[in-house]
DNA sequence: TATATTATTAAACATTTGTTTAAATCAAAT
DNA sequence: ATTTGATTTAAACAAATGTTTAATAATATA
């Protein structure tokens, strides 16, 4: 596919990547990977040291694909209705692509604790992103703005977590759930509006 | 601790399922199990026939209990508010002594999704439990009910889920983040039942 | 008590898996 | 063309791990 105009590395990490991401690291072996790039064995050893700093190595990245793709989203010049829309569509659409990535992040985030936070320079994310600032202003008295921000997370990716629950409960298959799913992409914007609005 | 009244059965599978949580089926080996347990390896696969059945049987025991949990707590005679904020409550009980729980869930689920669903017998639930039904009477038009409870239980699991990532990026530390769910404990029931409200 | 069943143990087996080695191949520079 | 270095390969190594075996101890049964 997109395999051709990759070199070596470029091969290992995209196997690595979609491997880690589907099993998970401790159900991806190094071997799997060699045959899934069509390369020898040794060569994940020779472009990175060990299957660990491999994983960290592609981890790193996308998490800071990930940032780097919300700090563009929420501080161009749009709305902050916009805005909001915006971060709901967006990660709808990449879910919809790779619904495993977000189980694939927090779980492996959790088994590798020490790779993250301080690599991912995500602690000052909050107050340098004008979204934030616009969020605390139009929160509700005694609501912190992490709560909304949250919220707003939960509603669009927890779905994609819980899918194989709630398909499971509910009897919805794939063109279900996705409609659902579509149907998501403007009833969150009203949802999260309707939240910063004062409680009566 | 609670070991001694156990008979050996009991202690692997406390032992296992502790490990299975915490760290998750790959990275938890039958050797760890068995020293957790007190106990001699071989009685690992002498009581259960294999790693995977163990892991089988601590899980569907796991997600049964969650849903009987989930039908007594759903079934008596509150008001639907009151369901809702013990649904909530509930939860966010749980989920603060055993924060590992959902990941485990879900990733596994994933990676053993044969185990899952129909040995289950969650597909009914929606069907029997009266909640369901008051939530689809006070659905606004168009809105299926399934995207309320979606939103129930995102606003309430994804935050443990997403928690390393939220606390990194936000610098809270686990006092500060234990606040913050006990704030929601009353935030989200409000949330909730603003939402059943027609959106103007 | 004698016997049969169940439970436990130490040891070994067989496979998997991450990693390394040493030789072979290729590419570029001198 | 030769040399130098990077890249690739097949093979092997060493450790970990799920599982089994065969002997021993404990318990119930007759």
């Amino acid at each position: 596919m997109s395999e051709k105009d990759l070199d070596t590395a470029g091969k290992i990490k995209e196997a690595a990547s979609q491997l880690f991401i589907e099993k998970g690291f401790g159900r991806t072996t190094t071997r799997d990977i060699a045959t899934e790039a069509g390369v020898n064995l040794a060569l994940v050893n020779y472009y990175f040291r060990s299957k660990d700093e491999l994983f960290s190595t592609i981890m790193t990245e996308t998490v800071q694909g990930f940032i780097w793709q919300l700090r563009v989203l929420l501080n161009d010049d749009k709305t902050f209705e916009e805005k909001v829309e915006l971060v709901v569509s967006n990660y709808i659409d990449l879910l919809k692509t790779r619904p495993d990535l977000p189980i694939f992040m927090l779980s492996e985030i959790r088994n590798h604790p020490e790779e993250m936070a301080a690599k991912l320079g995500i602690d000052k994310l909050m107050h340098e992103i004008k979204f934030f600032q616009e969020l605390a202003q139009r929160c509700p008295e005694g609501v912190h703005p992490i709560h909304l921000f949250m919220n707003l997370l939960s509603m669009t990716v927890f779905p994609f977590i819980g899918k194989p629950v709630i398909s499971a409960a509910t009897g919805m298959n794939d063109e279900a759930f996705m409609m659902m799913m579509e149907q998501r992409r403007t009833l969150i914007p009203q949802w999260f509006m309707s939240m910063l609005k004062p409680q009566e």
